[in-house]
DNA sequence: TTCCTAACTTGACACGGTGTAAATTGACAT
DNA sequence: ATGTCAATTTACACCGTGTCAAGTTAGGAA
């Protein structure tokens, strides 16, 4: 039972997550957090060896605190790979607005920091599971569609699910979240299912 | 005729684009980029305002080397929408090996600097306006899958088509430029060309 | 020859953001 | 009272970008 008040490394989670939704995760300096956490810049590096760890921490808070692991399982508990693949779709789209902030930051900085290249890369990887997962359950029913192997339809889904493109899609063409959702469901059933 | 020797300019372009190629566009500094070209760092500044003018002028320079315009002929010229669509996704899958370090040099400073967006933005208004072209095409002919609005249909087939999916499949998922290209071409007409 | 100009050089510096270091304070537990 | 822990303040080093000023070099025109 913590106090009432929000310890300071949550505070610290809160107001990183605000302000990198807020600048859409650019721009966004550690003078900036620690003002906002109500601390100073120096008592971050107290709490985090660097901006890319505290990065890569607020994922995790943030992950737990969206709890996208519990939203995933009706996807896990689908009765056939359409409702899988369909379930999943569904939970990604919900998923990707609360992110979009720290997500980008993390994207900025993947190029040249070695930990934040590891932490997005471990990100996709448990994406691309999910996205193997429903693949592989379509292959065993027989309804994956024809000259397509396991791979490289995983590899195809993983693309199509990417954040990048989900990005792109609400934010340069205009796709409400309902819309991004049910345009890839579709889109994914005529690359993937057979009829 | 120019001079058998490169001029300044064009040796800056050929250490700008060599470089960027042989780092992926992460960490090449104005001082390597002088050093390459055989020039002082502050030599740089009297051809170009500032870095990201650099890799801007650089971008139209690669793809008038490259010659991006000429290659898009036979897709122009094709006398359907399924063909236009596979000729299309021959050339980008041709041309994203070019210019992947610049690229992603730009794709990493667009965020901060508003003269990079505006140039990536406008080589993807034109790859976008290559996709409408085959969508229209095909929507002409009565081609195109049924349910797919031409917006929607562009939109997917733009982000399909995209840098960043190309990255991801060639560099993460291990695909070579020929298997992006025949698998990118089967999972556009999967999508998009009515059976 | 002399002069001019353009291209380039060297050296120094300001700025902004990250990360480090040292000394200090205030609260709380033993 | 003593120790410890969280946080504070002040100061500074580092790096890459971009700027400024003054000096050099080569070619062409008079």
């Amino acid at each position: 039972m913590s106090s009432v008040k929000l310890d300071t490394k949550s505070r610290i989670f809160e107001a990183t997550w605000k302000l990198m939704e807020d600048h859409h995760g650019q721009g966004v300096r550690m003078s900036d957090i620690a003002k906002a956490a109500g601390i100073s810049r120096q008592a971050l590096y107290l709490h985090f060896d660097d901006r890319s760890n505290l990065l890569i921490a607020t994922t995790q808070y943030m992950d737990e605190k969206s709890g996208i692991e519990e939203q995933l399982q009706p996807s896990r508990d689908a009765p056939d790979g359409k409702t899988r693949l369909r379930e999943y779709i569904k939970v990604m789209g919900n998923h990707f607005p609360n992110i979009q902030g720290v997500a980008r930051a993390l994207l900025a900085i993947k190029d040249t920091d070695e930990a934040a290249r590891a932490a997005w890369d471990e990100r996709m990887g448990a994406i691309r599971e999910g996205c193997e997962a429903a693949i592989t359950m379509l292959e065993a029913e027989g309804n994956l569609v024809k000259g397509l192997s396991r791979k490289v339809a995983t590899d195809l889904l993983w693309v199509l699910l990417s954040f990048q493109n989900w990005d792109q899609l609400t934010n340069h063409c205009d796709w409400s979240s309902e819309e991004y959702i049910s345009h890839i469901q579709k889109q994914a059933e005529r690359s993937f299912v057979a009829r």
